[in-house]
DNA sequence: CGATATCATGCAATATCGTGCAACATCAAG
DNA sequence: CTTGATGTTGCACGATATTGCATGATATCG
C-alpha cells in the first residue's frame, strides 16, 4: 500500500498528540519505510512549528512532561482568579447540615477547599480528587461515588456509579466544567459524562452551575439539560449583564462572585 | 520500550516537583537504566540551572512553599526509602493484564506510582488517592470503589462499598498499612477497616502484605486473617531474617526490597 | 580510620543524525 | 510519446549523541 507523504505527516502529527511522543525507529518500523524518511518528516514537520524534534524521535512543542498533568495543569491556569471567587460565592449556599453533590473538575475542587472548616454537611462526589480534598475536614460527611475512572475529567463512570447516584438525593447539585448557551442549555464534550451530570441532575433538588467565564454562552454537543432544569448560575462579577440577561428572564438566579 | 531521553529528563524534574527528591540508584533500577544515565541526566539538568545536585541525588533550588504539599510530604519523609523501595518490588509482581486490588495507606500511593508506564493492567481500589495518582497513567484502568470515606485512612468504607468489593474478582491484593504478628496473623486498629480489607482478601486469589518496617511483629486489635490467608509479604532488605523466620516457615513467600 | 557508597572522567560500543547522491515515480510541457 | 523538471525514497558516510563500564577520586557513616 502507498502512502501519501501529506497523509504520514498527519499520521505522525496525530500518534503524537495520542502517544505523547514519536519514537522515529518504531515507526519506520510500523509504517514499512526507512528511518530516514520518518526523520526527514520529522525534521520538516519541526521546521513548519509542529512539533518538537528530539535525539530519537520527537514530542509535542509544549514542556510539559505528562500529556495528562498538562492537560490539568493547563485548565487550572486558565483564569486562575475567577475560580476561586466562584468557589467561595458558590460555598455559601450551602446551609449546615445539608447533603450536596460536589462534580469534578478544577472549579469543584476550588469549592471544596472553600468550604468553610465550621460548616459540618454531607458531600457527595465522584471525584476522588474532591473527595482527598475533603478527607481534611473535620465535619464534613464524604460519600465517595465509585466506578469506572474516566481520566479525561478524574471522575467515576459507568453503570455502577450511575447506580450509586440513583440511590441518593441531594439538596443541591454544584455542576462543574461545561457549555453554557441560551438555546443549548447546558452541554458537555463526552457523551457519557453529559449521562452522568444528567442523572445527578436529576437526583438533586436543585441544580447550581459553576460558569468558569470561558464556558459562557458557548455549546458543545452533548446536551445534560435545558436551561429550565437549572436552579442557579454562579458567575464571575465582570461578566457583562447582557451574557446573563436570558438566563434571569428564565427565572434563573444569577449569583455574582465578586 | 525506549524512553526519549528528554523525555527522561522531564521526568526528573516533574519527580522531583512531586517527591521534593530523586534519589538516582531508586530511579535507575525503576527506569531499567545505569545509574550513570541518571547521575548525567542530573548533573546536566543542575547544569541548566533547574535543580540542585546533591549526594545521592538530587533537590528542588529552592525551599518549596506549598501548604498543603506540607503534611503529605512530612507523611513520606519518614522511612525516607523503604516505601518506594517495598513499593517496587510490589510493583514487579504484577503480571500485564492482570486485575489488581491496591489498598489505601502511603506504602500504597508509592506503589501505584511505581507502576511502569509501560504496564496495561486494570487497577480496583478504594482509595481516592490512588484513583488521582494513576489518573495520569496511559495505559491502566481504574475501577474506584465508592463508600462513606473513612477520614483517617482516607478510603471508602460501609456498606456500598462492601457490596462493590463482593463484585470484583481480583489477582492480587496489595494489602496497606496494618500489623504483623506471626501468632495474631495480620490486624488493624480499626474494627470497620479490619472487616473491609478481609472482605477484599476474600475476594482476591492472592494477598500480598506491604510490611513496612515499623508494623512488623506487632498486633493490634481487630484481626483481619490468619497467616495461612497471606500469600507473600514485601519488606525491606534490611529486616533480620530472624523476624521473617516464622512467615517462610509457613510456606509465606517473603519478597525482599533491595 | 576504614568500609561503603557515590561521584566525575575517560573510553568504547552503539544509536541516531544530517548531508549528499542515485534510483525511481510523477507530472507537465513539448 | 518523449523529455526534462520535480519530488520522493533509500542508502552511504562522516559527525554527533547516548549509554554503560572501568577507574580513581571523593563523600558519608559508623
Amino acid at each position: 500500500m502507498h502512502m501519501l507523504t501529506r497523509q504520514r505527516k498527519e499520521l505522525l502529527i496525530a500518534r503524537l498528540k495520542r502517544d505523547g511522543q514519536i519514537v522515529a525507529k518504531s515507526l519506520s518500523e510500523e509504517l514499512g519505510l526507512s528511518e530516514d524518511t520518518i526523520r526527514r518528516d520529522l525534521r520538516e514537520l519541526a521546521a513548519e512549528g509542529l512539533l518538537q524534534r528530539v535525539h530519537g524521535g520527537a514530542l509535542p512543542l509544549e514542556l510539559p512532561a505528562s500529556p495528562a498533568m498538562a492537560n490539568f495543569a493547563q485548565r487550572q491556569q486558565l483564569s486562575s482568579d475567577a475560580k476561586p471567587a466562584i468557589a467561595r460565592a458558590a460555598a455559601a449556599m450551602i446551609a449546615p447540615g445539608q447533603v450536596v453533590f460536589i462534580d469534578g473538575g478544577t472549579t469543584a475542587v476550588q469549592l471544596a477547599r472553600a468550604l468553610p472548616p465550621t460548616l459540618r454537611c454531607t458531600v457527595v462526589t465522584h471525584s476522588p480528587s474532591i473527595a482527598v480534598e475533603l478527607a481534611e475536614h473535620p465535619l464534613i460527611e464524604v460519600i465517595l461515588i465509585g466506578g469506572r475512572l474516566f481520566k479525561h475529567s478524574i471522575v467515576a463512570m459507568g453503570p455502577s456509579a450511575l447506580e450509586a447516584i440513583a440511590q441518593i438525593r441531594t439538596d443541591i447539585f454544584f455542576m462543574g466544567v461545561c457549555s453554557l448557551h441560551p438555546l443549548q442549555g447546558i452541554s458537555t464534550g463526552d457523551y457519557e459524562e453529559a449521562g452522568i451530570k444528567r442523572a445527578i441532575a436529576a437526583a438533586s433538588t436543585k441544580t447550581v452551575v459553576l460558569a468558569s467565564p470561558e464556558k459562557l454562552d458557548t455549546a458543545s454537543p452533548f446536551q445534560i439539560a435545558p436551561l429550565e432544569r437549572i436552579g442557579a448560575i454562579v458567575v464571575n462579577a465582570g461578566v457583562p449583564a447582557s451574557l446573563l440577561a436570558p438566563y434571569r428572564a428564565l427565572g434563573i438566579e444569577v449569583a455574582l462572585a465578586p
